[in-house]
DNA sequence: GTTGACGTTGTCGTTGCGGCAGCTTCTACC
DNA sequence: GGTAGAAGCTGCCGCAACGACAACGTCAAC
């Protein structure tokens, strides 16, 4: 028993366009095409097509179909990993739903106060570490301060920018992984963490406790906060989080 | 002051490449570019490339980010929308995680029992509702079973293969939309239960309350349910619930 | 004069098809 | 035997947002 494309398409419901592309991929190769190059399914075939259907409604992708109908890998394992894949998604956008709510509240906020938006008008957000600000804001690490401010002094006009720049790019790439919704343990938050501590410390030694007081620091010194949050709502706990959370695995 | 393109990309932490794409696209465009063709750009890009990243990291598409920066479109208003999108993709994929947990206890439940794989080993897919099967178990409806015999009995082969077809088709649409995390009262689904009705109502009058036994035997009549079974774990219920909903909503 | 860093444009690949164009084939009917 | 309609075929473009090349141009330094 053969069926023509056109049949299997009603039967099985899929279109036409979509079993000549299994074909074309050989995930569902037609058992006979005909001198005048017609495609014909056989019973083989449909149920191949059954096996390919349920596992694509359950969300995995044409090649791990293949692979699993292959039986070149186990199913119950492709199943279990696609499974944490879509934990880890559905993690992904909840925490990034909770981003948006709180970044709308803020706009909404900022809207009846009359007070510039932050994500429409971020106009600090190359300035948002303004040497100025930030060297005042200093002041709860007055040695730190001291000196930071005897190396800037010994560095070209340049490098002083160059270094700026490199400290904003890292903190936009910080609000962006938060944004992205990985927590603040996650993988590369902690490289960025990385990142910046060496960075830190190529200033001036700092010891792993003055570290998890710089991060406090995000959260409790108002000018940092407010330069933070300036650039994404949770900026300043999430970079506080990291810190903490850098601290203990890797400087300890 | 202007910059070029490696510059910008150093600052802001994305690829020169992703800002040439930006230009292509008419997202960013630099504001200068020079004899040799170098792009470059002044600080009204960089502004713009912050919003632009900053929506980005919210999830926005790069159209969608264009419409708000024109200010074609509120961004309260655009991330009120996003954020809906957000959470139903993540209930889907939830729905979904739920569904592909429970096919992975099914199919370890049938490994060790020894019995055939549901997933793997669909071979009652297309023959799952046989015209042998199907009238056997309309013993729960007799006199529908009257009615509809002497119906088919009218109809050529071909029609009953075909209708017989469709069926078919409409169940594996069903499965898929189960798998894919629809709740039994959506809309898609809602739509096949209402083909089904019809196409049911062209054999024979139903009543509601006819309809709503029978959709209780898809779970409580045991050829019914291992056949809905036999397609995905599942469905029997889901498909009793589907019918309740629509009962409820459409023919009350 | 060459090396190396930086720039350009252009194309392919990603995922899973939908949609269209242009053409052939098959069947039915007059 | 001609023709209309249905169904088939093979491309190719498009989607989202770039990454990863290739092949080539340009600029300063040694």
């Amino acid at each position: 028993m053969e069926w023509p494309i056109a049949e299997v398409a009603r039967m099985s419901g899929v279109t036409a366009r979509t079993l000549r592309h299994y074909g074309e991929i050989g995930l569902l190769p037609p058992v006979r095409i005909g001198a005048n190059g017609h495609r014909y399914y056989g019973e083989c075939q449909l149920l191949r097509l059954q096996q390919i259907l349920v596992l694509r409604a359950l969300g995995l992708g044409l090649p791990e179909i293949g692979r699993v109908l292959a039986e070149q890998v186990d199913e119950v394992e492709a199943l279990r990993r696609h499974h944490r894949r879509l934990l880890a998604e559905r993690d992904r956008l909840d925490a990034l739903a909770g981003t948006v709510s709180r970044t709308i509240a803020e706009l909404e906020q900022s809207r009846k106060d009359g007070t510039p938006m932050t994500v429409n008008r971020p106009e600090n957000l190359f300035e948002g570490v303004v040497p100025s600000q930030y060297q005042e804001s200093l002041r709860d690490f007055p040695e730190h301060a001291e000196e930071v401010a005897r190396r800037v002094a010994a560095m070209t006009p340049q490098e002083v920018e160059a270094g700026q720049r490199e400290r904003t790019a890292q903190m936009i790439r910080l609000a962006e992984l938060m944004a992205a919704g990985h927590p603040a343990d996650a993988e590369p938050v902690q490289a960025e963490t990385d990142a910046r501590y060496r960075a830190l410390t190529a200033l001036r030694a700092v010891s792993t406790e003055e570290y998890r007081a710089m991060g406090r620091s995000c959260v409790d010194n108002d000018a940092w906060r407010a330069a933070y949050e300036a650039i994404a709502p949770g900026l300043a706990a999430y970079q506080r989080d990291a810190i903490e959370a850098y601290a203990d695995t890797r400087l300890s």
